[in-house]
DNA sequence: ACGCGAGTTGATTGATCGTTCAAACAACAC
DNA sequence: GTGTTGTTTGAACGATCAATCAACTCGCGT
């Protein structure tokens, strides 16, 4: 981690500064003192603020791997459990940040009300390998669940179960929330389970 | 609507500013020109602009009934098809704006990172007013659902639906992904109640 | 007519915001 | 040593932020 350069220290710090603080109440002022630089190196290589933000997306988007799913999945190799121990992950984080975690790309999504066509599609390309990595163990699941199911469908439903849970584990700071959410994913997922062995 | 008091033109004002920009993007001088007030006449009303979101907090509190439950309830009896009857009131908002509708109550609570404890604690009770509407209905559901099922957890999973759903049908602009995840939601109120019907 | 207090006016404050840029600096080529 | 190119410095800029307050208006009781 010696000789980092310019760029990526600022955007190291953006990715913590605005996942502790949201975009609009992160100030360049922040960015600087944290990374140490002065301001016109930080303008050196970006050309404004929501050009850190465009940076930092990306690195979500191309991180999801290794920041993300290899964590998370360890050695687990179920198909389904991967996606539970996703979940488990973001668990995680709940306790480690006593219950004041957010999802950094859905706090995004909900903060910027008005947001360039550039960020939006980032946002959207950061669901989208979100989903695709929930989509693929669905995929391989195989004949596990139902023939005819929607897999799209329902691995918009994980992210849905994880951004909700999250969302009311921090405002109430009691990761019961994210935990009884979780569990009712489980029994839909028992439930389409036990559809598929049964061949309804 | 004649003879609204000060207090009650800039609640008004702050609940549709606070929903359409987020607390943070939105500034006083954006009350005050929308109210057509002076900063003093604001601040001799609100302490300080916290204070404001305080009073929006308390009014979506207190007008959940009026607001939120009675129009989306119309004249829907069965308690089950009220729960989704709200949920396709959601559908509503989130069409009527083009595909931008947030949560006003979801949107403030992750975009407020670090909030007040009062300012908490509204964000709390408006998110037991919500789980609580559908409480009652799961309640009043009566043996349709399994007997030793978790009602408070099912009524907050509806609340999960509804605020992943509204995430991303904003996010990618397109209301297919919250009528996907109500579908998941249905599907698995419809495996609950054959599970209450054979006895399981 | 007069006084009183609730309510309003709007210019002003100091802080902070994102951004700029002339000047200095560092590394390499010739 | 001299020129060139890429990078860094940090004071400064205008805009905007939330908040203040002395002065003023106006309705009402007496």
């Amino acid at each position: 981690m010696v000789g980092q350069s310019t760029r990526e220290k600022i955007i190291q710090a953006a990715m913590e500064l605005f996942w502790l603080k949201g975009y609009n109440s992160t100030s360049v002022a922040d960015l600087l003192s944290r990374t140490q630089l002065n301001s016109g190196s930080l303008y050196h290589v970006f050309p404004s603020k929501q050009d850190v933000l465009i940076g930092v997306l990306e690195a979500y988007r191309d991180g999801i791997g290794q920041m993300l799913l290899e964590p998370a999945w360890g050695q687990v190799d179920d198909p389904i459990e991967k996606i539970f121990a996703l979940l488990a992950y973001y668990r995680v984080g709940i306790v480690e940040t006593d219950h004041t975690y957010g999802c950094p790309i859905g706090s995004l999504a909900l903060e910027l009300h008005e947001p360039d066509p550039a960020v939006r599609e980032l946002l959207v390309q950061n669901f989208n390998a979100w989903i695709g990595a929930v989509r693929g163990c669905l995929d391989a699941a195989g004949d596990r669940l139902p023939a005819g199911i929607d897999r799209e469908a329902l691995a918009e439903f994980v992210l849905t179960t994880m951004e909700g849970g999250v969302m009311q584990a921090r405002t109430y700071r009691d990761v019961g929330y994210f935990d009884r959410g979780v569990a009712q994913l489980r029994t839909y997922f028992d439930h389409l389970q036990e559809r598929a062995r049964v061949g309804a």
